[in-house]
DNA sequence: TGAATAGATAGCTGTTTAGTTATGAGTCGT
DNA sequence: ACGACTCATAACTAAACAGCTATCTATTCA
């Protein structure tokens, strides 16, 4: 449907931004440099990718003088979650139960 | 870390392989000429992408006489679950609330 | 002010990929 | 056996993409 799956499915398809969404995920905010190091690629590689992931909505970067800490947005997965919930309710048949139960717990 | 992530995340992120693989999820087996039909593009690209969908596992096809039936394979989508659960810690919690919860009701 | 540092952008290049048409390999109905 | 049909494969093309180097902007520090 939306831009927002094309988007998130887009971005995370390709290993190196995985790896970049996952180190950011993990280990909590990171400047350029600090990823650049780690993904053994260039910097403007580095970059770029970030650019992708922010434009997706994955990640935010907040600039602190020279350098810009970038920040995973965990909720953005939200679009991917539903999605695989809608193909494979086989998985969240599980989750879906528990949420039917707490429906008529609250009533 | 495995084929499996980047094979399942690859396959997901073409638009008409999504489609693809949603219309099989949503209405169950189909053929080629079913499939191609729905899609708008030609046989032998529908062929194509089922292929990388097979090869990820996501869909695997049954001959019968001059057609084949494919089927999704819901289980594949494993990996993606599982990395989204890794990484978005959030819905994770959820989870683990209700499970939680369940446990308490069931004492 | 000037040198150095952090990150973004521009421009280029080789590779991948999604689509096409043409054709090949089986299978069915007559 | 033969023509029609279903699907897969082959060969090609145009566009997208991930990487690079070079450069630009902005900031810090001497």
């Amino acid at each position: 449907m939306g831009q927002l799956h094309d988007d998130v499915f887009r971005s995370l398809s390709d290993p190196t931004r995985r790896r970049l969404f996952e180190k950011l995920c993990l280990e909590g905010e990171q400047t350029v440099s600090a990823l650049t190091d780690a993904a053994g690629i260039s910097q403007p590689a580095v970059s770029k990718h970030l650019g992708v992931l922010r434009r997706a909505g994955l990640v935010s970067g907040r600039q602190a003088g020279r350098q810009t800490h970038y920040v995973a947005q965990q909720e953005a997965l939200a679009p991917l979650v539903d999605w695989t919930r809608r193909m494979g309710g086989f998985w969240d048949k599980r989750l879906d139960d528990m949420e039917d139960l707490l429906r008529r717990m609250d009533q």
